[in-house]
Formats: C-alpha cells, structure tokens, sequence
DNA sequence: AGCCAGGCTACCG
DNA sequence: CGGTAGCATGGC
C-alpha cells in the first residue's frame, strides 16, 4: 500500500529533532554513549553483543532502568558474550534487576547468548531469532536493525501511536505487528540508516510529546 | 500514590 | 485467531 505520509512524518520528524544516534552504547564515552551521523557501529562483535542485551532488557522499561542493568554488567565483566554464561545466576539478577522482570530476563539473556555464540559471528535472520525462548517481532528486529544494520523497521507502542494520530490507521481496526512493519516497509527505501533514525525519531517523540 | 516504561509468554475462550 | 494476567523495578 502506498502512502506518502511515511516519508513526509520522517523528513518533519529529522528536522526537528535531527540525527539520534542509535544504539548507544557503553564503549562510547561522548554523548552517553549516542552516536549522531555515524552509522558504523557496531565495530566490534562485543558491541554487537550489548546492543542485543540492552534490547532484551528494555522489553517494556524504560531506558534509564536499563542503562543502569548495563552499568552493573559490565562491573561484574558479565556484559560478555565469553563470560556471561559463566557468571553466577545470583550475580547478573542482581546486576539486571533495575531493568525489572529480572527472574524473566535472565532466562531469556541465558537463552540469546548461547544462541548468539553458535552464530560464529554469521548475521542470524528473523526466523531464528523469533525461535529463541523470549525473543519477540520488536527485539528481533531491533537486533537486526541496530546490532547487525539489516533495513528491518522497528514496530512499538510509539510506532502505533504515531500511526493513529496521523489517521494512517483507525483505533478500532486491530493492526498486527506485520501489517505496520509493511506500512513503513513499503513506503521507503531499503535504507539501514533511515530505518535506525526514523524508529529512533518515533520512540524520542513518543517520550517528549505527553503520551 | 498511582501509572507507566523502547514486550513476551502462557493460557484462555 | 484475539484477549489478557503475570512478570518487577525506578521515575515522575
């Protein structure tokens, strides 16, 4: 379906709030860990490793919460794909609990991370990540997007919100995960860079303008 | 003092 | 299939 809105929200959201940055990370000390204009990262396979962490961990809380689970991980040298499986359950509750949903988290960070060494560095695609125990459409996507810069949009709570208040859908219609991801798919180009900035754009505005 | 956050699973009808 | 309880903490 065809709809010229999409890029035309992109284009008004970019200038008003310009480039976000996305995903921070730990490793970069400037700009809490944002990166504007510099879409190289990850560089290393460690940093890839953070970004799929940080999107587990931020399953339905808020980024604050998160930021302090990564801090304490990388205390611990648990925020590792080498190390995290030998760390002490006891230890990497405690260091996620700020995130919330620490017994569930666990299990889940437990599960990725033996998925994510069989990978041998190879980019996992969709399927596979959505079969690991956990792993939901959003953070799959999310990992793709932003820890392997595959042209995959991001689906959220902003992204429907955005969606409605511009009438591109109706409240009462029930829309799936798929339908919307094809909205934005479907109406842009197959641009990793775009994608990151525009699912940055929408969660920024999401958090600034009320609810 | 509630309500909400960058969801997902399990289980129900 | 669609709908929802449960999961847990910190910020506002």
């Amino acid at each position: 379906m065809k709809n010229k809105l999409i890029s035309k929200l992109y284009s008004t959201l970019y200038e008003e709030y310009g480039p976000q940055g996305w995903w921070p990370l730990s490793t970069i000390k400037t700009n809490n860990g944002y990166h504007p204009n510099n879409y190289k990262y990850p560089v290393t396979n460690q940093e890839r490793f953070e970004i799929c962490v940080g999107a587990i961990l931020t399953q339905n809380t808020s980024w604050k919460n998160v930021e302090k689970a990564i801090t304490n991980l990388k205390e611990i040298n648990a925020l590792c794909m080498l190390y995290f499986l030998d760390t002490l359950e006891v230890k990497i509750k405690k260091a996620i609990r700020p995130a919330g949903y620490f017994n569930q988290k666990y299990k889940k960070l437990v599960a990725f991370t033996k998925f994510f060494l069989s990978l041998k560095k190879r980019t996992p695609i969709r399927e596979e990540l959505l079969g690991i125990w956990g792993i939901g459409p959003e953070t799959a996507d999310s990992i793709l997007l932003y820890a392997y810069n595959q042209p995959i949009f991001v689906v959220d709570a902003y992204t429907r919100k955005l969606l409605l208040k511009n009438k591109i859908i109706k409240e009462k219609e029930k829309v799936s995960y798929d339908y919307i991801q094809k909205i934005f798919m479907d109406n842009l180009k197959r641009d990793y860079k775009l994608y990151q900035e525009y699912y940055a754009l929408i969660v920024v505005t999401g958090k600034v303008k009320n609810k």
